[in-house]
DNA sequence: CGCGCCTGTTAAGACGGCGTCAAGATCCGC
DNA sequence: GCGGATCTTGACGCCGTCTTAACAGGCGCG
């Protein structure tokens, strides 16, 4: 089944949003404000989020930005604002598309079903187990031993570039791009400094790791 | 590396999103009807197409669902049409983003890092096997009796441009502009010590090489 | 047969990337 | 505003890679 959170003020769309939604086989929950959709989020697993950006309680922005910090479910943003700036803050904040009101309720459904297309493919094998560590991509969670292991946020992200590309070597430019933004390709200190710690917590042996491997000059690969 | 391939046939518009895209660290190559864009998308692999539905040889729809017959690679839509119909089409044919000109190149770029952001490059599974070694060029890996073979930058340069064109002859010139840079044409030196190295590493017998081969005073060429 | 050209081979030193550590800056919750 | 966690920044030693040079061998040609 999937489910979607609809995020938004207004009861009326509110309402629409839920029938049509409904009508076309997807289960619906709802929240009005940005502290009721964050609470929903952690409680309720997601297959999708369409957030309006004018909520009364928190910036839009914001919402968006902390709902990353846990999950990558994916996230329509709806909007009355057609500034661009808009726009690229909300899409670089984390959001996966952006629509602006007055929008068709056909159009939305079709941009929905793009985005449920990928995150499908995507979500499959959402745990990935090494001898080592357990890494639940869902759950954005890792356990080492049975025990839970402690991740700062980058860390995580990181992590979840490398696992969701198992075998696949990710360069340096990739990983810095998605991470701290294309901005800041260069700077592979970062790097260095944040595979270190990963290993520390996850490798049995940091002087020969197994699962993060490096290619020097390149980038990092991880091997289940 | 990002390589995005643009499709449009208006040379205007073409020419700025080749100078934008490049100024922002991508790869771009460019196409301006579908049976080029088409035969393009099976030559090189790519990171994200931004594809002009307004082609003037084939329907840009056709050229989506051709597309999605042989790569999942993400697909942005540009289009003049606004008509909910034509995005409702272009979404389920496959797009993965559609936006109506005229458009902001900082909302496309966003658009387009979203669009990158789910998905870290999904190159297609092309590997190339010889009786002694298997080069995996998406997982950037080479096999040699079950064992990992391991490859230095530069020798996977040299590797990974000779195994793109098997059979073809590359010149010195040729290799040594796409591995050092066209300002190194003449240190022919380079070459001879790599492809020693990479014999051994490779070649059952080093003496009399069956995959990688010299044609004296010209290049080098690679037989599977 | 000897010479020159090109290639293969090897080794050694220069160089740069990587892992590591620690201290300072910054952010965040309380 | 305070304290703790997280992120940034810089420095350093080590190790693998790249560069460079020298020599051997093959081949064609005069």
């Amino acid at each position: 089944m999937t489910s979607v959170l609809v995020v938004d003020d207004d009861p009326h769309l509110l309402r629409a949003l839920r029938i049509t939604l409904q009508a076309h086989g997807y289960a619906v929950t709802t929240a009005v404000d940005g502290t009721s959709a964050l609470l929903a989020a952690t409680q309720t697993p997601l297959s999708l989020v369409i957030l309006d950006l004018g909520l009364p309680d928190i910036d839009g922005t914001s919402v968006l930005k902390e709902l990353r910090g846990f999950s990558s479910v994916p996230v329509l943003v709806l909007s009355a604002r057609h500034g661009s700036e808009d726009k690229v803050e909300a899409l670089d904040a984390g959001a996966d598309d952006y629509i602006t009101k007055p929008f068709g309720l056909d159009e939305l459904l079709a941009r929905l079903r793009a985005l449920l297309r990928r995150s499908v493919e995507a979500e499959q094998e959402a745990v990935v187990r090494t001898e080592a560590f357990t890494v639940d991509l869902g759950r954005h969670r890792v356990t080492r031993d049975g025990g839970d292991v402690r991740l700062t946020p980058t860390e995580w992200k990181i992590l979840e570039v490398l696992v969701r590309n198992p075998e696949k070597l990710i360069t340096q430019q990739q990983l810095l791009s998605r991470v701290w933004g294309p901005a800041y390709a260069k700077e592979t200190n970062y790097l260095r400094v944040y595979m270190a710690q990963l290993r520390r917590k996850l490798e049995p042996d940091t002087a020969s790791p197994r699962h993060l491997l490096t290619e020097a000059g390149i980038g990092y690969r991880f091997m289940p």
